[in-house]
DNA sequence: GTGTTTGCAAACGTTTTGCACAGGT
DNA sequence: ACCTGTGCAAAACGTTTGCAAACAC
């Protein structure tokens, strides 16, 4: 709502957008850079945030702000939970079912007025648990 | 498990658990230095997050890190959730019951092995909320 | 031509670390 | 006496910013 804001169309910003569209790794600002890199070998670190932010604002990018670690971006906009790796850090998408509002907005609220959260899982990557060796079983909840 | 470390006993360290005991604000880093210092005037920061690093390794207290912003800190163990207030950053606890397992493990899981989750919730204060002209309503989803 | 965007480098805020010394056990 | 914990300062880390030049429109 009453925010229209020029933007010029600069090889940068568009190698930016495709590359973080043709992974699936979630990559960090500083990733993207060397992705990018191969490509515009002079593009400074600056101008990663600097895009970052700008396709964040125009609703092209998700920022992953996840907990205790660098920030995170998701060339995929429509709503889906994370879960990170603890051992390794790793990101992966969560096909499953969002929660509904009823699960996710808490019946008591402090007074807040509560506009939406953030849900985030955490536990072992397929790789890790090999390597911890797990057993690869169903994989709820195995402790 | 198989991990009993010596901890010596130190003032330092005793203030700090004291002080964030002593409040409901989930003092960053910095405050509780702020804080501890008007105890002990030569206390340092790097004392501060060494001995809440400690703390938290040994169960008696609790880390908040929450999406973009530092890493708060709570002395209160007992699990519950938070809301964060987007305009003035302040950081609640939500008295509300959690949601159980059955609600926040996700029937996917991507091949991982699921241990826990994260829970954040966001919206406006009660302060920032008459700051914007917002009614005090009921508080759940206004907008 | 105008105003956005870039590359570069320096600055920033938070957190961690190296070190010699103090102090708990 | 041992060795953890401290204060101090510097470094590390991810991110932001100031600036002059480059470029899109």
């Amino acid at each position: 709502m009453a925010n229209y804001k020029i933007r010029r169309h600069t090889p940068q910003r568009a190698v930016i957008l495709e590359e973080l569209c043709g992974t699936k790794e979630h990559p960090t600002a500083a990733e993207l850079f060397a992705l990018v890199r191969r490509r515009l070998p002079r593009v400074s670190l600056g101008t990663i945030y600097r895009n970052l932010e700008v396709l964040h604002e125009d609703g092209l990018v998700r920022k992953l702000e996840l907990a205790g670690a660098e920030t995170r971006f998701d060339g995929t906009v429509t709503p889906h939970y994370h879960v990170r790796c603890r051992s390794c850090g790793c990101v992966r998408d969560l096909p499953a079912p969002l929660h509904d509002k009823l699960v996710t907005t808490p019946l008591e609220t402090a007074g807040f007025s509560i506009e939406g959260h953030r849900l985030e899982f955490y536990g072992l990557c397929p790789v890790c648990r090999v390597a911890k060796g797990e057993t690869p079983d169903a994989g709820v909840n195995s402790h």
